[in-house]
Parts: C-alpha cells; sequence; structure tokens
DNA sequence: TTGTAGGCGTTATCAC
DNA sequence: GTGATAACGCCTACAA
C-alpha cells in the first residue's frame, strides 16, 4: 500500500492534522515544523489519496462528460474543448458515450451520481420526461451543449440552429439557385438540428420559393445516408442545389453526385453544415455553416466549473454565432 | 444530502450491514428482510456512495487512458473501443490529452494515482527514461497502445509496423513505382510511427531501389505537413509514387498535387495509412495500410481489465494484423 | 441470520 | 502552533 498521511506524520513527527495543514496550505504552521513535513512527504513519495478527501469534502474534482459518440467527428472536439478548460481548473473528465441510447443515457447518469462527479456536460437530443426527472431527482451541477431544454431551464450552449440554416439556404438563394434540396434531421427529432429544418422552409417563404417534398429527406449524419438520401431526391425531381445539416451528408453527396456525373459546383451547389476537419480538407472544399464546436465544449465546462462553485452565471442559456464559411462547394 | 446507507437502515429497521450484504448479494439473508431492504432503498431512491465502498475496497472501477489527443482522427474510434469494453465490465474511463507533452503526461500520471484508478492505457510516443521510471514507482495495471516498451517488459497492443510499411511500399513497387517518396515519421521519434520509416527502407532494398534523400520528407501527421512536403519534395526531383505515414498526410498531398495539375492516381500512386474513416470518403478513396484501430483499443482494454483481475495474460504483446486496403488513390 | 465495531485516508473542529 | 478525534459512507471480520 502506498504511503498515507499517518506515515508521514510518523516519518515527521508529528500529528496528522499538521500533516493535512501542510498539504493544504490552511491556517499557520511552523516554518520549521513545515519544513520537516515536505521533506517527509518527498522522502515517502507521499501522494494524497483524493477518494478519501473526496468522501470527507464531497467533492471529486471530476466531471462527467456524456455524448452520443466520441468516433463520431463532432464531439472529439467538443470534448477537447471541455477536457482543456477542465484541466486549467484541476478538473478531470469520465467520458461516456450513449449512443443516444435512453436506457444507456439513464444508467450513466445514475452511475455518474454514485460516483460522485461535481456536474456533467451533456449531449443528447431527447430530453424526454424519464430522462429530465431523473436528472431533477439526481440533482447535479449541469449544463446542455447543444441542445436546450424546454421548460426545466437547465443552461446551455447552442448556437441559433434555426438562423443559421436561414442563413444557409438564403445564401444558396442568393446564388440564384430555386430548387433546392434538403437533406438531413426531420422536424419530428426534437433536437437542436431539427430547428435547421424549420429555417429551411422559412428562407424558402421568405423569397416565395414552394416547398417541394419531393426535394427534402430525412435521415441521420452520415455519409453513406446522403449518398443514398441524394440518389432518391434525383430519381423522383430536378434540383440545382442542396442544404445538407451536416458535413458529412454533403460528402456523401458529393460522392453521388461524382458517380453520376454531375459536378459539384459547376452543375449544383451543396452545403455542409458544422465545419468539421473533413470539410476543409475534402475535394471539393466544402462551403459550409460553421459552428465554434471547440468553445462549445470550453464554455460549456466554464459555465459547469461556476455553478459548482455556486458562482452567478451571466448568461444561462449562451447562443454562440455561427458562421458561413464560402468554399468551393457552392458557385 | 443524498440518502445513505444509514438512512436504508433505519427505514427498513436492520443494521447497515444488512444492507451491505443486500447491496452486495453477499452472504444470505433471510428473504423477507431482504425484501424490506429493497423496499426501503425504493422508497428513499437511495443510491451506494462509490467513493466510500472505492476507499474501502481499494478499487475504484475507473480506468485512465492518456492520450495525445482526442481531436486527432486516430484516437476517437481507440477510445470508442476502450470505452465499449470497459463499460461491459463495468468501469468508467477518465480521458487525458497530453499533446505528446512530456510534462502534462506525468501530471496526469500522477493524478490518476490520486483518484485511484485501477489501471491505465497508455498512448505516447516517447516512454523516456523520467517517466518511466514515474510509472515503476506508481505501480498500477498499464497496457500500452501504438508503441512498446523497450525494457520494461510493459504489456502492450500495436501492428508490425515495419512490415505493414514494408508491404505497402512492396505493393507501390509491384505496380511498376520506382521512384518512391515518403512523407512522414522519422527514425529519431522513438515511437511506432518510426518503424514505419524502416519498412520503408526495407522494401527498397530488397528490390534494389536506391534511397533518395531528395524523395524523403519527415514531418508529423497532419494534411498541412503532407501539403508542405510533397511541395518540397517535387521541387528537388522526379517522383512516381508516394508513400504516407498517415491518412491525414496523404489527403494533403493529393491536395497538393491537384493544385499543380497532377493527377492522383493517373500520374503519381499515394498511400495513405491507418485506414481513418477520412480515407473512405475522400476522393479519390485512398488506399491505405489498415489499423484495427477499434480493436486496438478493445483489446487494450480487455487485458488491463484482466491484469486488474491479476489473471494471467496469454500474451503480452499483441501483434494485431494489418491489412492493405485497395482504393482509388494508387493504380 | 443479523448486529457491532473497526478501519479505509482525509478534513476540520475542538481543545491544549 | 499543534494534537486528538469525530466524521465522510461503506465493507467486513467477529460476535451474538
Amino acid at each position: 500500500m502506498a504511503a498515507s498521511i499517518k506515515d508521514v506524520a510518523r516519518e515527521a513527527g508529528v500529528s496528522i492534522a499538521t500533516v493535512s495543514r501542510v498539504l493544504n496550505d490552511v491556517d499557520v504552521v511552523n516554518e520549521e515544523t513545515k519544513k520537516r513535513v515536505v521533506e517527509a512527504i518527498k522522502k515517502l513519495g507521499y501522494r494524497p489519496n483524493i477518494v478519501a478527501r473526496s468522501l470527507k469534502t464531497q467533492r471529486t474534482r471530476t466531471i462527467g462528460i456524456i455524448i452520443p459518440d466520441i468516433s463520431n467527428q463532432f464531439y472529439p472536439e467538443i470534448v477537447r474543448g471541455a477536457e482543456d478548460v477542465a484541466n486549467i481548473y484541476d478538473y478531470n473528465i469520465i467520458l461516456c458515450n450513449t449512443d443516444l441510447n435512453i436506457e444507456k443515457e439513464m444508467e450513466y447518469l445514475k452511475v455518474l451520481k454514485e460516483k460522485m462527479v461535481d456536474g456533467v456536460l451533456y449531449m443528447s437530443n431527447s430530453l424526454e420526461p424519464n430522462i429530465l426527472s431523473l436528472i431533477k431527482q439526481l440533482q447535479f451541477p449541469m449544463v446542455l451543449v447543444e441542445s436546450k431544454s424546454k421548460g426545466e431551464d437547465i443552461p446551455s450552449v447552442t448556437i441559433d440552429n434555426e438562423k443559421a440554416a436561414y442563413d444557409g439556404v438564403t445564401y444558396l438563394i442568393k446564388k440564384g439557385n430555386k430548387r433546392i434540396a434538403y437533406i438531413g434531421a426531420g422536424e419530428d427529432i426534437v433536437n437542436a438540428s431539427a430547428m435547421r429544418y424549420r429555417g429551411y422552409k422559412k428562407a424558402l417563404e421568405k423569397n416565395n420559393l414552394t416547398l417541394d417534398e419531393n426535394r427534402i429527406y430525412f435521415t441521420s449524419s452520415r455519409a453513406r445516408n446522403g449518398y443514398k438520401g441524394i440518389n432518391v431526391i434525383l430519381s423522383k425531381t430536378k434540383i440545382d442545389s442542396i442544404f445538407c445539416t451536416s458535413d458529412e451528408i454533403a460528402v456523401g453527396v458529393i460522392n453521388a453526385l461524382r458517380d453520376n456525373g454531375i459536378r459539384v459546383p459547376e452543375d449544383i451547389d451543396v452545403m455542409g453544415f458544422n465545419n468539421v476537419y473533413l470539410a476543409s480538407v475534402f475535394y471539393p472544399k466544402l462551403t459550409t455553416i460553421s459552428q465554434p464546436i471547440y468553445d462549445m465544449g470550453s464554455i460549456g465546462m466554464r459555465m459547469l466549473i461556476k455553478m459548482i462553485n455556486k458562482e452567478k452565471l451571466e448568461e444561462r442559456n449562451y447562443i454562440l454565432p455561427h458562421e458561413l464559411i464560402e468554399r468551393d462547394s457552392c458557385k
């Protein structure tokens, strides 16, 4: 067993109380004895046991991060942003992948509570009643990233997804496009990306373009879904551009178009969403709506740590700016 | 404060020992009292405090994962593989990004020890003496992923990097290439990828091709480095193909070639390494050496958990198979 | 089958 | 300034 505070106390010829005092730099300790303690610590290679400390202080200095899937292109950067600031404030993170499976989410929430994390950063698309009531019951500091809670008022950091999509589609329209397809999240899904569909509709409406269901394909954010989706649309109708709710979808779309001998952007414009790393190296480089991904993680973590420290949040629902990145997949 | 074992005991009218027994399903408890306890638990919404349990049992059921950077394309999948099996065995993971910074690595190692993790999965390229002696001092179950320790004999899971590179370059040669460039990790770096350079040299040698330093560019695994590297090489000499030690480098190379009006694979073959997601959606799809990334994480975690349970490892240094994936970036 | 009590390694409140 | 000592919440001999 590793050396404990007792061993240090014995070695330095003082009580454990004194050792604890120098450890935490609290109260006043005689310079001389302090030196003795420090030496004993070094000699024994003593390291405080944080588990024991946590039991006493009721804080673990670890934070849970719940995400759908770290191997999705989007989350690593959020997690990196979060971990970087956690690290600054001496917190560690426990990472949990849920695949958006409600059971798994609930399970992780419970375990995190049992492990006494000081707070959780939560990414999910369905804050359904069961989850919400569990969260309320478990009672930990929590901030939502990428989504918002309706009634419960859990602090959050997001972008204005509806406006972002609106801006993207408007851009497409300004380029002279009139038959704009949509591939991505449907409105039935209660999450951030569903807002994008509303933005799409609004932009069409505002510009007196009619919504044609043949140009709409609802699916999740994977390249192969984009590939399939565009083929379905092409088999039904003609289009001049496509608005995708993720860069991965856009990549699938472009690959499908290429296989059909259709050029991007000469023949058709395609726009992505998120501005993931892939978007900047793909050929053609993707014109896309950029979310400040890293910042969403770091700001979310900053808020969470404030909450843990009972500090007041200036803003409970941060809406970060999005940006349209013009590259080569639109004319 | 949340309900504790005491509250449950009081509620059920038994001692805490009995509650503990039903909690851990140990010893024999009368069916009737057991039922009372279970009901009390449910009524109070009691959840055991794992921190307290850990202090007693000296196991936290959490494992540290140390990686260079989760936002690098390579690591999310390893982490996912690791977390999936950790989850199966009721472990959680603490994620630590080091950017390969030695100070950070040491810091995390110490904190993980203080937080009493049961073991660590370690990814680094430089197992330098300081780190090694710290590891020895800290004494935890550890497995190395992607790299091996020379002397210390820390269990590991890797592929045969030298052979993999040898196979890749041989493939290029068989396709009729004779002036094969190399862009990637240099041999000074003491890590897995350095072995790839040796494989490259060996393949040339075996086929009586001379090594031309003008065709070599050492750099780290980023697309922009590939972009720069190939331009440097092209300014000095002529080549017919390029072996890259990462897919990201290959992507940068291809983008640079395209900007120079050189076609891939018609004019030049380029081969990647790792078979990251990007490789399968990029245009042209990358011919590359596939590492079983997910498996490296999951197998590493399996080994680690065995070690934690004091079970014997059948194999201390797993060498997983690599595979040459033929796609469209080579003729 | 059940209860009592000691201890895991700390912190923090008392006295001295 | 320093030292006992009681928690923190749980597990586990040992008794009963």
